[in-house]
DNA sequence: CGGCGATAGATGCAAATGCATCTAAATTGG
DNA sequence: CCAATTTAGATGCATTTGCATCTATCGCCG
């Protein structure tokens, strides 16, 4: 019940939540600006990215979904238009009748690549000088953690 | 050029930035679903939270732009569409003939608050299980010293 | 099996967003 | 002091997004 210096676990955890969500848009900002971006908006880069990172090379629609800041409708036309542009191929999940499968065309891979790198030097350019190799580990850790935390998607 | 454990700093970056974004994107869909942003979507409650923080009560449409992902027509559009519903006041800058001053109406603090409320108490949820308060400062702490090393916004 | 709620995705439609551009006011440079 | 450039914000228009809904398939339970 002290009165000062202390602060309710509540707001501690709205200000922390604050910060880091300030710090996602004051990077963001920097990174849609740049020239890596001029052929695909962000979100359907992430799109070919998540793609190329899977392991099977296919990947459900809806898993997909849990990566994206999207609708599941929006992402369902963002991923018409990137079929539509030769970047994605999709197939019907064999097991699944409902589900839709996606892969990186030879072209989209391609492309992600292409972005992919100037990508990370603009990440690396604005993170780098910003924090030490010891605070961007610990900085992995407690986002990783909070991620791990939440516990299934909405929806 | 040793190959095992060592990792690139380009490389920690890019992941860093990775882990940060994925966590921003979890949370933040959590946050979204909650009966919070039934009465207004999540960039219109930030502005109406950026204004209830600004210790004169008035703001710059540009100032306010810094703080959200946002285009500076999208913003001018949302700004219109809270001053339609009678959430927010505007003035023109009385030292800058181009510019605009806006504020939140007795109405708009009103609503402000109570969707505060109810938001503070998601985050909490959502946050404070995730990390120990130690955590959690040392997570902000980095958020803030990231933004804080980015310098000004483009454009 | 057969019906029934749940899930995956697609689609109509209204609303929100971004790009390019426009106007007006401020700043700069001669 | 005036012309040229820059900056703040608004607006036309095409694209993107989300909500509600629809269809089809799956999984469950009698």
């Amino acid at each position: 019940m002290a009165a000062g210096g202390s602060e309710s676990p509540v707001r501690l955890a709205a200000e922390t939540w604050e910060s880091l969500f300030r710090a996602q848009v004051a990077v963001m900002r920097k990174l849609q600006s740049g020239r890596a971006f001029r052929k695909l908006a962000v979100n359907e880069y992430d799109v070919l990215f998540t793609l190329s990172r899977c392991p099977s090379g296919w990947l459900r629609l809806n898993e997909l979904n849990d990566n994206v800041l999207l609708s599941q409708s929006s992402l369902s036309r963002l991923v018409e238009r990137l079929e539509k542009r030769g970047l994605v191929a999709r197939m019907p999940a064999p097991d699944d009748g409902r589900g839709i499968l996606l892969k990186l065309t030879d072209e989209g891979r391609e492309l992600q690549k292409e972005i992919g790198r100037e990508h990370v030097r603009d990440i690396s350019a604005l993170v780098g000088p910003a924090l030490t190799a010891a605070e961007q580990k610990e900085l992995m850790r407690l986002t990783d953690k909070l991620r791990s935390s939440l516990g299934p998607l909405p929806k």
